[in-house]
DNA sequence: GCGACAG
DNA sequence: ATCTTGTCGC
């Protein structure tokens, strides 16, 4: 697919504190998706050399049947460091390389990673979500912020992850007594599709099949 | 000032 | 994220 522009890359927090504080305000929070959604992809990442090369992988999957469609990997010198509450400086340049060769377009994007579900609400899904101005869901697997209530541990339970008396996201169980996995709205989708669509693609296992079959790649060597 | 902290 | 084998439980 093509990328038309990306505004660039900051070189310190204080640069990276501006373009989050820029570019939040383009979050779309209610539903704008292609009707029939056909494609989901998932976008992760690896890296090599002692953390200097980034790897990003993205898997395309075709919607509700979840079959791999196609795929895409891209290699960069890693330019960021990891700080929580800016991972996305460190990881979108290499999935927007990735992104490119992609040939089918996906209707929504799953992200690993928080969504709105951030300090200044604009996480990883949110800023890939609005460079692209394309459908994103963020699928984190652990909590960066925000509190909830105790949930049952059936599948498909949730409950609301508040932040200053804001709800940010959602707490899912997508499978039976195991750890749930934090969902946030990443762009153009509301909280309660971005649920619905993140256990449509997670039939089995914790993790969505997107995630999980681009983490198989980003992580094969 | 102290603790928390996506991948 | 990554370094790494076996092991507990359904």
């Amino acid at each position: 697919m093509k990328i038309y522009q990306d505004h660039a890359w900051p070189v310190n927090l204080e640069e990276a504190i501006a373009i989050q504080e820029r570019l939040r305000y383009q979050v779309i929070p209610s539903d704008q998706l292609k009707q029939p959604v056909q494609y989901v992809a998932g976008v992760d990442m690896g890296f090599e050399s002692n953390g200097t090369i980034s790897r990003a992988a993205v898997a395309v999957l075709s919607f509700p049947d979840l079959q791999v469609v196609e795929t895409s990997l891209a290699y960069r010198p890693t330019s960021f460091p990891y700080i929580p509450g800016f991972l996305s400086f460190r990881e979108i340049p290499a999935v927007l390389d990735a992104l490119e060769k992609i040939k089918i377009i996906p209707d929504i994007i799953l992200c690993d990673g928080q969504g709105i579900a951030h300090p200044r609400r604009f996480g990883i899904a949110s800023h890939l979500g609005v460079i692209l101005d394309m459908p994103t869901i963020g699928v984190a697997k652990s909590l960066l912020i925000g509190k909830h209530e105790q949930l049952p541990d059936t599948k498909g339970s949730w409950q609301p992850l508040i932040h200053k008396s804001e709800t940010i996201g959602a707490v899912l169980r997508t499978r039976s007594g195991v750890k749930p996995v934090y969902v946030s709205i990443g762009h153009r989708i509301s909280l309660n599709t971005a649920i619905d669509y993140v256990l449509s693609c997670t039939p089995k296992y914790r993790l969505p099949e997107t995630t999980r079959i681009a983490d198989k790649l980003a992580s094969a060597r």
